[in-house]
DNA sequence: GTCTATATTAAGATAGAC
DNA sequence: GTCTATCTTAATATAGAC
């Protein structure tokens, strides 16, 4: 890790700036720049931009199961872990506020360009949703866990673009107050879930 | 109406595209070709891109502007008046699954690209926000109706992003019946309305 | 108002020297 | 592995004929 090779170089500034600017809108120039190579350096490295595309949905993936595993193996029970995910709002506001939700935004991206890498970056979200359905399971919720997990997902993805469409912090931070006290409702009164 | 001017149809192709495939993705020559006209009749109207963004959003204010309006001036008190609000994403589900919703998509990505237009696209947020507003606060919920706009306005935009992302119409219909439930809800006991 | 032709810039991608 | 140079394509935008 204290001497990453220029290909995983490559990989980290590509995945910040498809995250900054957005996938269409970052050249191999810019990636280029953000290492300090030349253009043709990193077409050695990573013939296509779909190339590099697929590598950070890779990467994000890896690192996606990996923050969940630890969320797992934590000692807390399923709730705190669903803590943990809608605390992530909190922990990433600063960006969320200026470039939105690193997984639905390229989603929505992808979507428009008709790209065939939607379906790669789509299981981002089912890492989650299902990770999510397994605790609301763990919670006695078997039944409706895979509807819950959606709908906590579509709940904290609009947070996110408002958040970043107005940069305002305030109704972040009110927002994941509303989430944590739609959750306390769903954990000590169960027939009421469905109404949130 | 019958005979609209050749402007008028540049807007019109211009509004679609850049809901289908973005405001980056489109080229002029895409336009030009909706149109069936030459790429230099378009800049003849409109000079620069960005001057045809500014048009395409106008359009949209304007239209959501008068759409409110009908809804104001409707029969149905603040509560059908809201459910309007919600039922849009029903209505309007085919485009919805396949593009997302037009004013979250485009505000997240001239977000992404810093572009200055992006405090003109969130007034078509802030259009719907203000109305809603007015809608909580007939409702007797004066204090609280600012933030119950935004809330409802990010959860529709958590729908519209996971339903684009997944096409996934059952989803969709599923998050609309938990809306009208939660507005149930806080149209019935306002005392518990802030835990959805 | 509409067209063709063109200037200019930038991007993705390749070839070959070192 | 890294660089410079270049090919090719496509995009915004302009100029000028009709």
């Amino acid at each position: 890790m204290k001497h990453p090779s220029t290909r995983d170089r490559i990989l980290e500034e590509a995945d910040r700036l498809f995250y900054e600017r957005g996938y269409e809108h970052t050249a191999f120039a810019d990636i280029a720049e953000a290492v300090g190579i030349s253009r043709g350096n990193v077409t050695f490295h990573y013939q296509t931009k779909d190339a590099i595309l697929d590598a950070v949905i890779d990467l994000r993936l890896a690192r996606t199961a990996a923050l969940l595993e630890r969320w797992e193996t934590g000692g807390e029970g399923p709730a705190d872990r669903i803590r943990s995910f809608i605390d992530i709002l909190i922990a990433n506001r600063a960006k969320i506020m200026l470039h939105g939700c690193p997984v639905g935004t390229l989603c929505s991206e992808l979507a428009k360009l008709e790209h065939h890498a939607l379906s790669h970056a789509s299981a981002l979200f089912t890492l989650f949703q299902e990770w999510l359905a397994t605790q609301f399971a763990a919670l006695g919720l078997k039944k409706e866990a895979g509807t819950l997990a959606l709908h906590l997902l579509a709940r904290s993805q609009g947070i996110a673009t408002l958040a970043s469409t107005f940069h305002d912090e305030a109704f972040l931070r009110e927002e994941v107050r509303i989430l944590h006290a739609w959750l306390d409702g769903i954990t000590s009164s169960p027939s009421r879930r469905t109404r949130a």
